[in-house]
RNA sequence: GGGCUCUUAGCUCAGUUGGUUAGAGCGCUACCUUGACAUGGUAGAGGUCAUAGGUUCGAGUCCUAUAGAGCCCA
C-alpha cells in the first residue's frame, strides 16, 4: 500500500476488522508450551454466558490485553485463556422466561428436556460477549476457549467435589440459608444484595404465664411470630431479670415460650426483649442452637405459610399474612405500637425478591481448613494485590470465614455427584456404579442422585487449572499454571479471587510443576502472582452503570463512533489504580484525537520518505547514527526515557501513567518539537543523502513509538507499522518491544534542548502578549551574561526561524542598550524583540511588572528559608544549595527585568 | 457496629519514598488555515491543594480530629 492512500483523517473502521482477522487467522494469539520461552498466562474472569459487553468488561479486558500484548512483544509465551461461565440462576431464568412465553414451564418439560433446552438456548444466544471481545481487539487464545459446563471442566468439578467429600471438606446439613422464594433456591451470602428499606417496627405484648404481667417485643417481620419458640433478654438487664426461666404465651397461637437469657441481646434496642424464631432468622438460629430451642419452620419454598401455623393463615403469602396478623393482633389489643423503622433488607441479586432466611438441607464447604494457606500466601507476598489495600479486606474475610453453601435448587448446572441408598446412606461418586461399590451395595440396588446442582462459583474457583485440563496431568497445566496476572473487579474478591487461591493450593499440591517435580512451595501452588483490582466505571454523576438507569453506553456503539483503539486508550488513560472512574463516551475524544495525531505524524513522515528517498527501500532495523544534530540526539534521549518509564509503569500496573507517558512522548516531544525541527532539515539545503538519513531516523523513532503504543492501540499502530517499511508478513503483534538498550538518556543534550525551547517559548510569549501576528518576522537581539551561548544561537537559528519566525539574531554587548523592545530572561540570557511602534509600551510594562512581582515573591520566600538557621543546618546540603542557586538566578533575572522596565519608561 | 477509600483549576483527574516556581485533558479567552493533523497550532486566564490542629528546618504529601461523598463487611 502506498502512502498516497493514507487519508487525512484516520478512520478506524477501515482498519480494525481487517487487522483482527489477519491476526486471528494467522493464529498470532495462540500460545503453546515452549520451553525456550517463559510463559506469561492470564485467565479471563469468565463473563456470564448470558451477558453482553459492558464498560466494566471493556476496562477489564483492555487491561488484560495491554499486559498480554506487552509481554508477548517482550518475548514471553503469552497465553490469555478466554471463556464464559454457565451462570446457573441467570441462564435458567432466561430460559424459563422463554418457556413462559410459550405457555409452559420447566416442570412440564421435565429435567432432562429442560437442560437440553438450555443448551440450545446457549448455542443460539450465549457467548455474545465473546464475539464482542474481538471488536475490542482482545488477543485471547481462542483455541483455548472454555465454558464451565464443558465436559472437561465438569470433570474437574466432579473430581473436586468427590475429593472434598471424601476428606470431609463438604458436608450436608440443616442450615439457615438465604432463600429466594422466586427462584426457590438457596443463595450464597454473596448473592444477596442488602439495601436500606423503610419498614415498621411492631411492638407486640406477650403475656407472662401465671402473672398479669406482659412482656413487649419488637419485630419488623410479624409473620415470623408464628414460628417463635422462645423469648430472650440480656442476663444483665435489671428490668427483666425476674422473668428469666418463666414462660410467655404467644398471642393467637397460644404456644408456651421459655424466657431465656443471652449476651447476644442488645438491651438498648427497642424494649430489650426479643422474640426468637430459630427457623427464620440467622442470628436466632445460632441462639436456638446454643439454647436447644425448637426450630419451627412456618413457610414453604414459595414463601407461603405452611401447615404449622393456625388454619386461618395457612397458604397465605408471607406478606399477606403479615397484614392479616397486624390486624388480628390489633384486634386482640396486643399490638402496643407501630413505629417507622429503617432496616437492611436482603434481596436476590438476580430478581430482587426479598430474601427469606430459611431452614433447609444444603451442601456446604468447610472453609476454615482451606483459608489458612490462602491467607498466608497473600500475607507473605507470594501473591501481590494492586492496590495493596485489598489485602486487608481479604485478610478480614479469611479470618472470619464461614462455610460456603454450594447447593442450588435449580436444574442448570453441575448436578451434585452424591448418591443415596434406599436406607438413606449416601456417598459421592463419579457415577452410580462407583457409588454402589463405595457403599458396598449390590449392582441391582436402585440409587437416587441428589437433585440439587452446584453454585456456579463452585466451577469458577477451579478456572485457573480446570481450563488447562486438570484433573488430567498434562504439559499445558505444568507450563501455564501458576498464571501471572489476574485482572478483576474488586466486588468479586470473595466470590472468586479468594476461592481460586484456596482451590489452586488445595488441588495442585503434588501435581508436577514447571521443574517436573511435585509442587509443594507457595510459589508453585498459587493460581497467580499479581491481582489487579480494577476501577469501577461510573457515569458522570458518579452513579454505577446499570441497565435500569440506562446510563451505560453500549461499548459497541462507542467503538463504532470512536474506534476500539480510542476506547482502549481512553479507558487506560482514565483508569487509575483502584479509584472509580467517571466515564462518558465523549471522553473517548482523548483517544480518538490521539490516534488521529499519531496517524498524521506517520502520514507526514511517509510523505517525506517518498519525497526524499523515492523508491529506495529503507530498513528500520537499527538507528542511523550519521548526521545527528541536537534534535536527533534529544529525541533519542527522550525515547530512552519513555521506554524506561513506560516499562516501569506497567510493571507496577499503572496503566494511566503508561498511557500518559506515550501520549506526552508522541504528541509533545515527537510531534510538537521533533517533527517541527526535522522540517528544517527536510526542507533545508543539506545533500539528499543526509536528508535520507534524517527521515529514516525519524521513521525509526516513530517505529519504536508504534511498538510501545501497540499494547494500548493495537489497530492503528499495526496499520501504520505496516506502512513504514516492507514487513514481509511480520506483524507488530509479535515484533520486539523496545528495551532501550541501544539508547541512552543524555542529560546534557536535554538541558541544551530545554534552553532552545525556552527561548522559543519566550519569543512566542512576547508575540502572544503583545499581539504580534504570527506572520510578522522577528529580528532578535540577545545579550548574554556569564557562559557563552552565542554558538547555540548560531547553530540553532534555523530552529528559531521555523518555530518562532526569528529571521535574525544580533548579539549585543552587555553594556549596549537595546532598542525599544519587549524582553524576557532565559537563564543568563536576555532576549529583546525590538519592535518600535508595534508594541504597546504600557502593556509591556504591565507584563514586566507582573513578572517582577512574581519573581520577587519567590525571592522573598527563599530568603526567608535561608534566613532560618535550622533550615540551613538541618536540611540536606543539596536542598540548601538548590535554594541558593534559585535565589541567585531569580535575583539576576529581576535585576535584568527592572533595567528593561526602566528603558521602557525612559 | 467494624473496616476501607475519596475531597487538588469551572469539569474529569495526575501528583512514587515529605524538598525545583503544584501539572494534564476538556471547557473558557485571544490570535492563527504557517509545506502532517481545525479530531490542528500558539499564547493566556483560572488553584488559601475540604476544614482545624499537630509532627518537621520544610506538608498537597505524614499523624489526629471535624465536615462532606462513596464502597465493603456484619
Amino acid at each position: 500500500m502506498s502512502q498516497q492512500e493514507l487519508p487525512k483523517i484516520y478512520n478506524p473502521k477501515d482498519v480494525e476488522d481487517k487487522w483482527y482477522q489477519y491476526w486471528e487467522t494467522r493464529k498470532l494469539f495462540h500460545a503453546t508450551v515452549n520451553k525456550d520461552k517463559k510463559p506469561y498466562t492470564v485467565v479471563i474472569p469468565p463473563p456470564n454466558v448470558t451477558g453482553i459487553l459492558t464498560m466494566g468488561h471493556v476496562l477489564n479486558n483492555t487491561i488484560q490485553d495491554v499486559l498480554v500484548r506487552w509481554k508477548r512483544m517482550q518475548g514471553y509465551e503469552a497465553c490469555w485463556i478466554p471463556g464464559t461461565d454457565h451462570a446457573g440462576i441467570a441462564t435458567q431464568n432466561a430460559v424459563e422466561k422463554a418457556l413462559a412465553k410459550e405457555g409452559t414451564n420447566r416442570h412440564n418439560l421435565g429435567r432432562e428436556k429442560f437442560v437440553e433446552r438450555v443448551w440450545e438456548w446457549r448455542k443460539e444466544y450465549g457467548g455474545t460477549i465473546i464475539r464482542q471481545l474481538r471488536k475490542l481487539g482482545a488477543s485471547c487464545d481462542w483455541e483455548r476457549e472454555r465454558f464451565t459446563m464443558d465436559e472437561g471442566l465438569s470433570e474437574a468439578v466432579k473430581e473436586v467435589f468427590i475429593r472434598m467429600f471424601d476428606k470431609g471438606l463438604v458436608y450436608r446439613g440443616k442450615y439457615i440459608v438465604n432463600w429466594c422464594t422466586f427462584h426457590q433456591t438457596a443463595l450464597s451470602d454473596d448473592e444477596v444484595d442488602y439495601s436500606e428499606t423503610n419498614g415498621n417496627l411492631y411492638y407486640v405484648k406477650y403475656r407472662i404465664e401465671g402473672t398479669n404481667e406482659f412482656g413487649v417485643v419488637a419485630t419488623t417481620r410479624p409473620e415470623t411470630i408464628l414460628g417463635d419458640t422462645a423469648i430472650c433478654v440480656n442476663p444483665k438487664d435489671e428490668r427483666y431479670k425476674h422473668l428469666i426461666g418463666r414462660t410467655a404465651i404467644l398471642p393467637i397461637v397460644g404456644r408456651r415460650l421459655p424466657i431465656i437469657a443471652d449476651d447476644y441481646i442488645d438491651s438498648s434496642f427497642a424494649t430489650g426483649m426479643m422474640k426468637v424464631t430459630p427457623a427464620h432468622d440467622p442470628n436466632d438460629f445460632l441462639l436456638g442452637q446454643r439454647h436447644n430451642l425448637q426450630q419451627l419452620n412456618v413457610l414453604d419454598e414459595k414463601g407461603h405459610m405452611n401447615e404449622a401455623v393456625p388454619k386461618q393463615y395457612e397458604g397465605l403469602d408471607r406478606f399477606e399474612c403479615r397484614k392479616r396478623l397486624i390486624k388480628d393482633l390489633e384486634a386482640l389489643g396486643v399490638l402496643v405500637k407501630t413505629e417507622p423503622h429503617v432496616h437492611n433488607v436482603g434481596k436476590c441479586y438476580r430478581c430482587g425478591t426479598v430474601i427469606e432466611p430459611y431452614l433447609s438441607d444444603q451442601w456446604f464447604v468447610r472453609m476454615k481448613p482451606l483459608a489458612k494457606q490462602a491467607l498466608r500466601v497473600v500475607q507473605n507476598g507470594t501473591i501481590r494485590f494492586h492496590p495493596d489495600r485489598w489485602v486487608k479486606v481479604y485478610e478480614n474475610w479469611m479470618n472470619n470465614i464461614r462455610d460456603w453453601c454450594i447447593s442450588r435448587q435449580i436444574w442448570w448446572g453441575h448436578r451434585i455427584p452424591v448418591f443415596y441408598a434406599p436406607d438413606g446412606t449416601y456417598v459421592a461418586a463419579r457415577n452410580e456404579s462407583e457409588a454402589k461399590k463405595k457403599l458396598n451395595l449390590p449392582e441391582e440396588t436402585p440409587l437416587r442422585q441428589d437433585e440439587d446442582v452446584l453454585d456456579t462459583w463452585f466451577s469458577s474457583w477451579l478456572w485457573p487449572f480446570s481450563t488447562l485440563g486438570w484433573p488430567k496431568q498434562n504439559e499445558d497445566l505444568q507450563y501455564f499454571n501458576p498464571t501471572d496476572a489476574l485482572v478483576t473487579a474488586p466486588d468479586i474478591i470473595f466470590f472468586w479471587v479468594a476461592r481460586m487461591v484456596m482451590a489452586n493450593m488445595e488441588f495442585l499440591k503434588g501435581e508436577p510443576g514447571r521443574n517436573g517435580k511435585p509442587r509443594a512451595s507457595d510459589e508453585e501452588l498459587v493460581p497467580f502472582r499479581d491481582v489487579y483490582f480494577t476501577s469501577i466505571i461510573r457515569d458522570m454523576q458518579g452513579r454505577k452503570m446499570s441497565k435500569s438507569l440506562g446510563n451505560s453506553p453500549d461499548p459497541l456503539d462507542v467503538i463504532a463512533e470512536y474506534g476500539a483503539d480510542a476506547l482502549r486508550f481512553t479507558v487506560s488513560y482514565l483508569a487509575p489504580l483502584g479509584q472509580d472512574v467517571l466515564f462518558s463516551k465523549e471522553k473517548c475524544e482523548i483517544g480518538r484525537n490521539f490516534a488521529n495525531k499519531l496517524w498524521n505524524a506517520g502520514r507526514f513522515l511517509l510523505l517525506n520518505k517518498t519525497e526524499i528517498c523515492g523508491d529506495k527501500k529503507i530498513s528500520l532495523d537499527s538507528i542511523p547514527q550519521e548526521h545527528l544534530d541536537l534534535a536527533d540526539r534529544w529525541i533519542l534521549s527522550r525515547l530512552a526515557g519513555a521506554v524506561r518509564d513506560f516499562n516501569a509503569a506497567l510493571n507496577g500496573f499503572h496503566l494511566n501513567d503508561a498511557s500518559k507517558i506515550l501520549y506526552d512522548f508522541i504528541w509533545h516531544d515527537f510531534c510538537d518539537w521533533y517533527v517541527e525541527f526535522a522540517k528544517t532539515r527536510f526542507y533545508g539545503d543539506e545533500p539528499v543523502e543526509v536528508k535520507q538519513v534524517v527521515v529514516t531516523r525519524a521513521l525509526w523513532v516513530f517505529d519504536q513509538a508504534l511498538r510501545m503504543l501497540h499494547p494500548m492501540m493495537p489497530f492503528v499502530s499495526e496499520e501504520l507499522w505496516q506502512h513504514l517499511a516492507e514487513r514481509n508478513g511480520e506483524s507488530l503483534i509479535r515484533a520486539s518491544f523496545p528495551t532501550g538498550q541501544n539508547l541512552s538518556i543524555e542529560p546534557q543534550t536535554e538541558k541544551e534542548m530545554a534552553f532552545v525551547q525556552d527561548v522559543i517559548n519566550a519569543v512566542r510569549n512576547i508575540r502572544g502578549e503583545n499581539n504580534i501576528a504570527p506572520s510578522k518576522d522577528i529580528h532578535l537581539q540577545v545579550r548574554i551574561a556569564g557562559e557563552k551561548k552565542d554558538d547555540v544561537f548560531k547553530t540553532y537559528s534555523k530552529y528559531l526561524a521555523k518555530l518562532a519566525r526569528v529571521v535574525s539574531v544580533e548579539m549585543i554587548a552587555p553594556t549596549t542598550k537595546p532598542k525599544m523592545s519587549s524582553s524576557a530572561v532565559v537563564g543568563n540570557t536576555e532576549i529583546f524583540v525590538p519592535l518600535e511602534g508595534l508594541i504597546d509600551v504600557d502593556a509591556e510594562k504591565i507584563r514586566l511588572e507582573k513578572e517582577i512581582e512574581r519573581l520577587s515573591a519567590l525571592i522573598q520566600s527563599i530568603q526567608n528559608k535561608l534566613a532560618n538557621a535550622s533550615f540551613v543546618e538541618r536540611a540536606p546540603k543539596n536542598v540548601v544549595d538548590r535554594e541558593k542557586e534559585k535565589l541567585a538566578n531569580f535575583t539576576s533575572s529581576v535585576e535584568k527585568l527592572r533595567t528593561s522596565l526602566k528603558h521602557l519608561s525612559a
